[in-house]
DNA sequence: CGCGTTCCTTGTCTAAGGTCAAGCCGGTCC
DNA sequence: GGACCGGCTTGACCTTAGACAAGGAACGCG
């Protein structure tokens, strides 16, 4: 049943794990799933924040227009993940347009329904402190990457996030579309396009919406343990 | 006295601010000052996170170094702001680095202190979730102007940042060294050298470590309403 | 089947910015 | 005074990736 198959993925969410099972039980109760097809926005930038999201099924993302166009993803989520959990608290604007980028199913959650709780357990305080922290952690991560580690590299990384071990081979598929994970990773669709033959030298193979990667160490070697190249390392190799 | 003039700091502190008068003078007086020179770290990355600060007078960064050497900024933090609520309320260790830029006095709050008070009163965890959301607030609109500005644009951004006015003349102070500004807005000291003499076309002088705009609002629109100019635009010109 | 749309790739050109190296200036320490 | 050091700037060079333009593959639709 599709309620269980939810229920499950509630309870396992980063934002729910660690409340009282009875007090996310009577969340969710409270709560209501919706359901939207691909392309939808949920809310958007500037909009006043009362509500935070859970997603059941699919994939969403968060981000940023420019004045110069340019949008910026600033998070990319699939089930079990929340997401607008802290502007919900502060009365203000969602600083960022959530969209969803598959066909979706989430679970709404009401800010006021939360703050009640939160009231009469400290638990659920926590809980929230815990996934808007994980979300801080994320967007750290993501910035020393744009800092430190050239387009290419960044692809590397998040294939090898794709594929849960840390060697041998493997293949994984692309969540979502290439023009989201370029956004994501902060370059164009094109230079992602450009990334994937050259991260073919490192024996990596993309078929469609799937990447094989042949010795996954390889790639996090060239990922993260070398950095940037420096000129002096490459002559001397 | 300094007493007073720092419970007026820590009163008026993002942290603080928001929650009962007599729950924050509680905490303060549980929470030891201390006293740092400059170049000297407040705590590495990895260590066990137990405690949160707030900054009574100077500069901090927080940093992350990865494995090539690059140092990634992701805040610089002064007088009333509190930085690592979060890890020290998740039993994990710091994600960052912190480290003074210039000579410092801090508070130094015990995350213990702060869930003792928590469990008898909500505003304060609703203080905590404030905290860390303008945390991650500021880091989106990092990323943001990562991808979407150029290196001068973001240098140009953050003089703006310290001047309060938003069009005229002003003149501000470089609050801390080169280097530090440079690794917070993702480049080199060497771009950011080049990028000020850049600013000089948008009417930006640099004087040791004053800038002087002499039109604010021209150096906002250089900055953000223009964006990334592209090739059609340019030739129009 | 042809048609369009959407998504992706490829080619060419250009600009932005990193790397390395050298030099400058204002301190401080002897 | 001179040597030294840190912070900053300048210059030459080169890699990276964005802009633009064109083409190709997959898919749905009449």
């Amino acid at each position: 049943m599709r309620r269980d198959y939810d229920r499950e993925t509630v309870l396992a969410s980063t934002l729910f794990s660690t409340m009282p099972p009875e007090t996310a039980e009577q969340l969710m109760a409270r709560s209501k799933e919706i359901e939207l097809a691909r392309g939808e926005s949920i809310f958007l930038q500037g909009d006043p924040a009362d509500r935070l999201f859970v997603v059941l099924d699919g994939w969403v993302k968060l981000f940023r227009v420019s004045s110069s166009g340019t949008e910026a993803v600033v998070g990319v989520f699939s089930k079990g993940e929340s997401f607008a959990e802290a502007p919900a608290f502060q009365n203000t604007n969602y600083p960022v347009t959530a969209e969803t980028v598959t066909a979706c199913r989430l679970l709404q959650v009401k800010a006021s329904e939360i703050l009640t709780l939160m009231k009469d357990d400290p638990h659920v305080g926590m809980a929230m402190i815990g996934a808007v922290y994980a979300h801080l952690h994320a967007l750290v991560a993501q910035i020393e990457q744009l800092v430190a580690q050239t387009g290419t590299q960044r692809v590397a990384s998040f294939l090898l996030k794709l594929c849960k071990q840390s060697s041998g081979s493997c293949r994984v598929t692309l969540p979502y579309d290439k023009v989201i994970i370029a956004r994501y990773l902060g370059i164009t669709p094109e230079s992602l396009s450009r990334a994937f033959g050259r991260l073919g030298r490192e024996g990596v193979t993309i078929e469609q919406n799937h990447a094989i990667i042949s010795d996954v160490a390889r790639l996090g070697a060239f990922a993260g343990t070398e950095g940037k190249q420096r000129r002096s390392e490459r002559d001397a190799g």
